[in-house]
DNA sequence: GCGGAAGCGGAATTCGACTTCCACTTCAAA
DNA sequence: TTTGAAGTGGAAGTCGAATTCCGCTTCCGC
């Protein structure tokens, strides 16, 4: 996650002729005032679902609505920044799931360390599944990491051979929709984790 | 489910002064209209979900708004009528699992069964985990049916112990959001049935 | 068949969100 | 310090969807 992001639109620019010159960098105060709206729109989103109004949110974040569409020209644009960021942490979770010798233990840890991550944003998450599902598709990168630790848990018998990615994918979907009515993240996980795994005998 | 439902406002009425009378019934081609509309709702909740407009559930009725608005004076309160419904189902297909010897057997069956009906209305059902969670509440009715249900499944061990009403409320409403994602509802009941069962050593 | 209450359609209204606009303020390069 | 480009706030505009209103039509008891 780049902590220097620009602005959604491209001004395209050019102090002095230099070819293609990169845009100068954000001022500071602005740059501050971005990141707080983003931290603000997280949180209000979290809290109240994808029907929170902008002005809440520029609210909560101490700025102007103005302010906040200088820098996503739309709310959609907003809420797709929130999802390529929560994506982007989900492929780091995958990398690191990855990495872990047992295939069966990383695909557990991965789902597990998922439910955690969607009870502390349920409502976040929720609106994902809501929103993003159709706007923001998910990235390469993540469909990627999935097959992989989806094949590697299903070589190692820990899942069931008829789960696709975008089967998982819709589990995952409805798991954030259980965690935003309870919170109770382990027993779902814990489910999951079992369920996923062919009945046993 | 009756078939001659009074459409929502109760209009205090009294033809001639009998203590109490019962409100004259509907004129038959009102009742008529009344039922077009609730059916054409389903059906436009159904393929998309809770955004579709009231006047394109008028025209699906064959009716114009103010005939959709004289039997539901809000569209919240159409949505409610029609998770009403649902839940009415709910209790009738809980029954003729109650009536069924095997509990497990029972519990699996009203699992398979529900996640079936909602892939057949898959964007209905999402739209009641949505909306419907906070304004209507599942009916005592129900949730009485559904405590027995789990209770003794549980205590033929074919449900963990830990697994409460409202967590399987939750639980099925993860399922709807899942089917709402991709109609594998045979996959995702298995799973469910699968992963609600205490892990097998 | 008549009378009038009940019901109907759909144009017009209301309402509440998102988004735009611009006079004013702040930053930072020279 | 000056200067003007960049950034800001928030009132006003826009727009789409829910809801109301009312003149006209349809039923139904007499």
């Amino acid at each position: 996650m780049t902590t220097t992001a620009q602005p959604s639109q491209p001004a395209a620019r050019s102090l002095r002729p230099v070819l293609a010159g990169a845009p100068r960098p954000m001022r500071g105060d602005a740059a501050r005032n971005r990141a707080r709206v983003l931290d603000a729109a997280r949180a209000a989103f979290a809290e109240d679902g994808a029907e929170v109004q902008m002005e809440q949110i520029a609210r909560r974040a101490g700025v102007g609505v103005g302010t906040l569409y200088r820098n996503f020209p739309t709310k959609q644009a907003l809420i797709n920044e929130l999802a390529q960021r929560w994506m982007d942490e989900r492929v780091e979770i995958a990398d690191q799931a990855l990495s872990m010798p047992d295939p069966a233990e990383a695909f557990g840890w991965f789902v597990r360390r998922t439910a955690e991550d969607m009870a502390g944003d349920a409502g976040l998450c929720h609106m994902f599944g809501e929103h993003s599902a159709g706007n923001c598709e998910m990235p390469d990168l993540l469909v990627e990491r999935t097959e992989m630790l989806l094949a590697r848990a299903r070589e190692a018998g820990a899942v069931r051979a008829d789960v696709s990615v975008s089967d998982f994918q819709a589990i995952l979907g409805g798991l954030s929709a259980a965690i935003a009515q309870t919170e109770k993240w382990e027993l779902f996980a814990e489910m999951l984790v079992t369920g996923l795994r062919a009945p046993c005998p």
